[in-house]
DNA sequence: TCTGGGGTCCTAGGACCC
DNA sequence: TCTGGGGTCCTAGGACCC
């Protein structure tokens, strides 16, 4: 038995614990670059509010309905879902950490009353973090995800399901028939894996809701669309296809990109914001303690410009041999960015991914004849050492607290910067920003 | 004026092998 | 005129997720 935990409305909620003021009005937290709302409060969703609708649609809403715009507080986000994470797992053997705002459990061996179980976990993360969750359980992954789904619509619009599977809903509990009533009630495109493309091509089919997925041909199914479908059929039918996967490997890449607060059309500039993405990106794969053979850099203009030339130029460079350091990083990206870039076009967007990554620790048995290629190092060979303590100082003082002196000091920064205006403090990660209670 | 930033898995097709 | 068959590996692109 399977249980899927999901914060309500993460980000918005994040906020909500640290200006209570926020409780009850249409707030939506806006993408890095103030760009597009990547959550939204059941106000705003109220208002009619798309996810990652653009800020600029839905702006006139701050006048004329009281909507709240706030930046995305990542660092925050990461902090709170750590604490959220760390207390639902005390309720089961096993959890999988499946996203920022959500984890499976594994009911595997445990007696009792998993609704009651769900309720305490519930009130328990509510009490200690202030997050409110819904509870999703049920004998599959994707039959969890779906009574996630009822569990969180039932206490959002009343009259969709019954009041009863609010917050907490165990589909394994039901009868056939009251099951067959909610599958009859859910659109396909609420089920997890079938997204867009694949439910207009259902519907086409006459395949609307999720019971008429279920009673559907498996292995015409599987032969109009894949294998995925499939599996996702099977699990709506009870039988299992997926593990809870409690200790995954790292990501097989690893990647950072932004869009830019204004255009660049200057070589000097994209080569900062390129050093400056795979510097973070290198951080975070020495997080993961891996080491990566390629960097893939790329950037692109905007089709939204309409009027504009469009060019997204992207390439793939690998490393003499598989490393952590940045400086090698930053020298692959910046001769990569020499190579690319074309003053005449507008850039909007860039990114440095790493791939190829392997674990740390097995480099020196890569090394083959033609690895005396050179890569040109600074300072002639790796020094993860040099790297580690980096990581430590930054970890201890705060990012940027020591960079590298190619890197872009913070003061230089509004050259390539995302727009973020309207950012709230990271209370849980900054003593400067904790909050005050005034007397 | 202004349109997110990450990831995963699967499939099809080409290169190459014997 | 007729131009093998089976396998692997790699890559690009698409669909999906949050």
């Amino acid at each position: 038995m399977f249980a899927l935990v999901d914060v309500n409305n993460m980000y918005v909620s994040c906020e909500r614990v640290f200006r209570p003021a926020l409780n009850g009005k249409p707030v939506v937290v806006l993408s890095n670059n103030d760009g597009a709302c990547i959550a939204r409060s059941n106000e705003a969703k109220d208002l009619g509010v798309r996810m990652a609708q653009p800020w600029f649609e839905v702006r006139h809403l701050e006048r004329s309905a009281g909507l709240i715009a706030l930046s995305a507080n990542f660092e925050l986000y990461g902090d709170m879902s750590s604490r959220m994470m760390t207390l639902a797992a005390e309720y089961a053997p096993r959890q999988e950490v499946y996203s920022i705002d959500e984890c499976f459990l594994d009911f595997d061996g445990v007696p009792g009353d998993l609704i009651g179980i769900g309720r305490d976990l519930r009130r328990k993360v509510l009490q200690w973090t202030g997050l409110p969750t819904s509870v999703g359980i049920a004998a599959t992954k994707t039959l969890a995800k779906l009574a996630n789904h009822v569990a969180k619509t039932a206490d959002r619009k009343p009259g969709t399901y019954p009041r009863e599977f609010a917050q907490v809903c165990d589909l394994s509990r039901l009868s056939a028939g009251q099951l067959e009533q909610i599958m009859q009630s859910t659109e396909v495109g609420a089920v997890w894996g079938v997204g867009r493309k694949t439910s207009a091509r259902l519907n086409e089919g006459g395949i609307r809701n999720v019971l008429d997925l279920v009673r559907a041909d498996v292995s015409a199914l599987r032969k109009q669309f894949s294998v995925v479908l499939e599996k996702t059929l099977l699990e709506l039918r009870g039988t299992g296809c997926m593990e809870v996967d409690d200790a995954p490997a790292g990501n097989q890449q690893i990647m950072c990109s932004r869009s830019f607060g204004q255009p660049i059309t200057d070589l000097a500039v994209m080569t900062q914001a390129v050093s400056d993405f795979a510097s973070r990106v290198t951080e975070k794969l020495r997080a993961q303690r891996s080491v990566a053979r390629s960097v893939h850099v790329f950037f692109n203009t905007s089709a939204y410009r309409k009027h504009d030339r469009q060019h997204a130029p992207a390439i793939t460079t690998p490393l003499a041999r598989p490393t952590a350091d940045t400086r090698f990083v930053i020298a692959a990206a910046v001769r990569a960015v020499e190579a690319l870039f074309r003053p005449e076009f507008n850039y909007v967007k860039a990114g440095v991914m790493l791939t190829d990554l392997q674990p740390e620790g097995r480099e020196q048995g890569e090394l083959d004849l033609f690895d005396a290629e050179p890569e040109p190092p600074p300072n002639g060979t790796d020094r993860p050492g040099l790297m580690t303590a980096i990581d430590a100082l930054n970890q201890r003082f705060g990012r940027d607290a020591v960079t590298l002196a190619s890197a872009t000091r913070p003061h230089q920064r509004s050259t390539h910067a995302s727009r973020q205006e309207r950012r709230s403090p990271r209370y849980t990660t900054r003593l400067a920003e904790v909050a005050r209670a005034k007397a």
